[in-house]
DNA sequence: CCACATAGTTAGGAATCCTATCTTTGTGGG
DNA sequence: CCCACAAAGATAGGATTCCTAACTATGTGG
């Protein structure tokens, strides 16, 4: 065995260095995907991201600023994003606000047909996960909170609807239990939210 | 309970939405990272990706054509790629090859060092996965191997080096053990390798 | 009421990444 | 041997992304 020309820790693929690797591959995948789905309705990947979100969610948070932050880009790029959506009849805007500087996004009907068919453009990632065990799904996704938590604690990622960011949010006995003030009630690992619409800023 | 105004299994947030929309931040959170790296040294992102690319892998590898499979992009995207890195003399080619139509790319001293400092775009992402229990890594690691065969199979990612797309891989008893006819013997779940320098394709 | 912050737009430019078209070179029948 | 075809890479040109900087217009607070 000791004569194998091959070195099992072979180059910085110690645990970590693997698990990075994959999540960049599946990264990757991510992008290919947008990229495809983006082409195959003649828009750009940031227009359907666009679309997607404002179909899953209200009101308030259809804003140009609010797009900006959620997507890492600046005022700018998004203004012109929705430029081009408006032109292309995706949606529209109102201004029902007493502020009128800004606006509100709304789906056209045929703005909400593209997003519902864009949306299902991660639907080659879902079937996986799909079909794993659930106690695996779990622990995927506890793993996944960590890597964002923490991420979301070092500034990389700025803007999260998810329960350990909000104010609502109480860890209970060392952070094995998860309290919401909200709903009055303690939740389950499954329960806690990626994208809470209820989800409130810590000050 | 029945009464509070929260459906707690609101939108697509079953269990597998909300592992795609979890996965779908760190995709995220890449590129954020690999954006802020690149501006720091004035390069572009996939001039990064390039060079650290090279830092890790060997001649046969470091190729206009292998680039472009590896990174899902087009001969000519790469090809640009490489003229401006060679301009900036980060990296320098040579057709040692009896095919004079290729040649191989070398990093330079002065792009090993650039790559060995941008290739820990990723630590922010590191840091969380360092501190989880070894059994919630592994956990971790078969889940995105998972995902990722499956994407593979589906042609949304097509080049690999990991163990299941091997000509080598053989599994046993249904999946649960993993022998490499290079090595001659069984791989740990651990040892299973996603980035393998002796990957060879199956037919 | 004046200074300042905030929402969004516009202009201009660098960079990404494509398609399509080339040149050059290798390869495989006939 | 040669001719057709494939394969490696380069080049030109263009659509798109996304930025910075400067701008307008509106709200807010001492």
């Amino acid at each position: 065995m000791e004569n194998s020309p091959f070195d099992l820790t072979y180059q910085n693929q110690g645990v970590d260095g693997k698990i990075i690797a994959a999540l960049e591959r599946v990264s990757q995948a991510f992008r290919v995907l947008l990229w495809n789905e983006s082409k195959a309705y003649s828009l750009s990947p940031i227009q359907v991201q666009v679309l997607i979100f404002l179909l899953h969610h209200t009101e308030e948070k259809r804003k140009v600023s609010y797009l900006a932050n959620e997507f890492n880009m600046t005022k700018a790029t998004i203004s012109d994003t929705i430029k081009t959506l408006e032109q292309k009849t995706l949606i529209t805007k109102t201004s029902e606000t007493h502020d009128t500087r800004s606006y509100t996004i709304h789906l056209t009907p045929k703005g909400q047909e593209v997003a519902a068919r864009t949306s299902l453009f991660a639907r080659e990632i879902q079937a996986p996960i799909g079909r794993m065990h659930p106690a695996d799904q779990e622990n995927l996704l506890l793993s996944l909170f960590d890597i964002i938590r923490h991420l979301n604690k070092a500034g990389v990622i700025t803007l999260q609807r998810m329960c350990f960011t909000c104010a609502y949010y109480r860890p209970r006995h060392g952070d094995t239990e998860h309290f919401c003030q909200l709903l009055h009630r303690n939740l389950e690992n499954m329960q806690l939210r990626i994208d809470c619409p209820e989800h409130a800023y810590a000050q």
